[in-house]
DNA sequence: GAGCACATACATACTGGTTGGTATGTTAGA
DNA sequence: TCTAACATACCAACCAGTATGTATGTGCTC
């Protein structure tokens, strides 16, 4: 029996480290995130990051490949796959996450973003990995376009990829400029913009 | 009569300085900008800097007033004050800049957009000078639309401020997602998008 | 199934390098 | 002669990373 003084769970330890990885990247930012403060929010030691992850960049990539990539997956591509008209899907999706985010989420923005916009100039492997996550979301709406458009919903007249990837890239924009203006007003505003463009997709009737 | 060895012209030293700080800047953000990187470009010291800014964040904050703001009047307020049809002009400055992009402007993206998702969650004095000129631009181009409204050249229905805030945000998104695909390609598919919205905007003849 | 062997899973203490910032020179020009 | 405009030398703080120590669980032996 163990009196769980100590008790070990390395699976969870590795979790707990990730997540608050993330937490300070999101606010600082990769380059300015500090290992100290990672630790000091978990309670653990350099010990430990330093067994679990060869460097900093490591537990850098793993952020995005494990817990940024999973969650575009969960919140846009996998939810969307469920609707058989994507712009319904669209609407629905941006007016679930939009009505969820507080103030806190819009200052801090788009993870994906934030990291995106620091690194890919600097960092190759973060670029790919980034690009890699943006991918698998623009295909996500891609192929629920397409998808939309053999079943007369969607406009046949537009181009599946290329209107997934303004979408993707209207929708960027609008957080990054609701999270400088730090406004869920104007997140709200700009949403409408992004809603409005959505509706001209629909195929007539 | 001045040999020139050691002329001294302290507007354009600072002229210099801040200059070489904005490249350092995009490049690298803010945070992990060297002043000892900025020095070594313009081969002054830590002497002049420090003469002429007090701390590395009044550099900063100097580069967003005097040149970001500038470079964002300059290329979109006053062009676009010229046309007598909003949506004209807006393609056309769309046009314009997007045509004369290269590789390594798209791979290290907007400046304003850069400084705003790295800095508005950390420092305040940057978010309040980076909204300034987000405000600035987003005037520009919602009193463009509003003219162009009384002028029947666009749709009477939209609202002017709302939509020139998310011409704003598409357009940094698509800087973004082309920034982090490294691709010039995808910033014309993206900017296909939005000249695709603009065209909505049209008032019906 | 008791005890030993060993790898895993951490903690602690330390280091070299870089950073922003400063204190103190030195030189040019008015 | 005095001040603005720089240059030089230095410093404390912080950073990622490492070397080493220690405790925990686990498999293997007899």
């Amino acid at each position: 029996m163990s009196t769980a003084a100590h008790a070990r769970n390395p699976d969870q330890t590795r979790q707990i480290l990730l997540q608050a990885a993330l937490e300070e990247i999101h606010l600082r930012g990769f380059q300015a995130a500090s290992l100290s403060n990672i630790l000091a929010k978990t309670g653990l030691t350099k010990g430990a990051l330093y067994h679990h992850f060869p460097d900093k960049l490591a537990l850098g990539y793993a952020v995005v490949e494990e817990l940024i990539q999973e969650d575009t997956l969960g919140k846009w591509v996998r939810p969307l796959a469920d609707f058989n008209n994507p712009i319904d899907g669209l609407l629905h999706i941006l007016n679930d996450i939009g009505g969820r985010l507080d103030t806190q989420d819009v200052c801090l923005g788009c993870p994906l973003n934030n990291l995106a916009q620091e690194m890919s100039p600097i960092d190759e492997g973060f670029r790919q990995r980034l690009d890699h996550v943006y991918r698998l979301w623009r295909l996500g709406i891609s192929q629920a376009l397409a998808k939309g458009q053999h079943a007369g919903k969607v406009r046949a007249d537009i181009n599946p990829e290329a209107t997934a990837t303004f979408i993707m890239a209207a929708l960027e924009g609008c957080m990054g400029i609701a999270k400088n203006a730090r406004d869920v007003k104007l997140l709200h505003t700009c949403g409408w913009g992004l809603m409005q463009y959505l509706e001209t997709l629909r195929a007539a009737k």
